[in-house]
DNA sequence: GCTATCTGATAGTCCCACTATCTATGATGG
DNA sequence: CCATCATAGATAGTGGGACTATCAGATAGC
């Protein structure tokens, strides 16, 4: 409940409409809202701060349709602390997202943030002397082009226009996480196909036991 | 500099070989395990905490190669406080995992990290009015298949036994990273294709100007 | 009327990633 | 040889972020 109060302060969450000084009412739209924050913090691992951001754009009625969904999808990069040192094989990798973006046809400039983090993550393969990782780009690429494509899918469908943004932004963050999710587990089971025993891997979770949750306070 | 010696304190660089009590001689290795170390942080958003495991794992010289991949992968789940409140979907979410490790015949158990976090933002996606978007899973996973694929073959093409850890860690963070950026710009595209003007734009990145880096001081 | 509860505001706490200071020792060079 | 200076190692401090606790003041309900 004190961080219900710290969110309202720092103007993630409305505050409740009040029928007396001391009285505030909190409807449905109060509750969703803050499942959404929760949901973006804990699952997405967006700051407080990036949070606002989201927020404050899936609250602009401002945004044409058009474009709102890169624009938003562009407000959620969430890392990055911009790196004095660039140099690097930084400019490099611009010129290969570039590259990139006119190979695949994608509308897009390399400049944004998403063209940028694609930067930074390709020159930090490189300095840690994988720049042939590279090579896998159209892999990736084309991966990426499918969930794009099933997310445009899903909105189309599912989603009404005026919930659009809070999708896109629900989808954009979560959809990373659930993404680098399913990366792991199809991995796992990749390594475990080529390098593992004869056949049996799975099974119904006996070693390390996550099944109990409690383990930090609140 | 002074970072470096933090880095050493907390056990994520070993101390330079000391030529004198004052002076140490750091070599190659140093200078990669501090690449490795600030690609982990800064492009993976990682703690230094999860940094220190993953440099454990990766000088673990124990680990079998089969599983290591899947091992490694495992370590390095950075979010997700555990949340007591879990109740919500997530049990269901748990079932929806399983569900589609069995359709998709991959090796793996639900109770692992990777499963759990899928079940995590399962059940985040489901809190907030979006249950079904578990119908683009099966997208999802086709794309992670393709991504996993990828990343293997890279792996069996370029990457030595003695690296394989290493390699491992630094493709599963960076590689989400990667990813992300990929999907933000597929999405960019795909909606500006959908919903967007006519036909142009793309360009050089007139707006924002993403190319002055300096911002932040160390 | 009395108390328990809620609002809003202010201040404090805790953790994390660094950063600064301090001392002893040894390098460097005139 | 001796003064200056840099460095290793240890200890303490800083700053930011996300909460959390405390404190009036004002009812709501008994």
């Amino acid at each position: 409940m004190p961080t219900i109060k710290f969110y309202v302060r720092e103007g993630l969450l409305p505050p409740g409409r009040l029928t007396s000084p001391n009285q505030a009412a909190y409807e449905e739209t109060h509750v969703r809202r803050l499942r959404l924050i929760r949901a973006l913090i804990e699952v997405g691992g967006l700051s407080v701060a990036s949070v606002g951001e989201v927020i404050a754009a899936v609250d602009d009625p401002e945004r044409p349709v058009h474009d709102l969904l890169g624009e938003a999808a562009e407000r959620m990069v969430p890392r990055y602390g911009g790196g004095e040192e660039a140099g690097d094989g930084l400019v490099e990798a611009r010129e290969r997202v570039g590259e990139l973006l006119t190979a695949r046809g994608w509308r897009g400039y390399p400049g944004s943030a998403a063209g940028e983090a694609l930067a930074v993550a390709l020159a930090a393969l490189g300095s840690v002397g994988h720049e042939r990782f590279a090579e896998v780009l159209p892999a990736y690429a084309e991966a990426a082009e499918l969930v794009a494509r099933a997310d445009l899918e899903y909105v189309g469908r599912h989603v009404a226009r005026e919930e659009l943004v809070e999708s896109v932004a629900i989808g954009t963050v979560l959809g990373d996480a659930l993404f680098a999710a399913l990366r792991r587990l199809a991995q796992i089971d990749a390594s475990s196909r080529l390098y593992g025993g004869p056949e049996e891997e799975a099974g119904d979770g006996d070693r390390c036991g996550e099944a109990e949750p409690g383990e930090r306070e609140e």
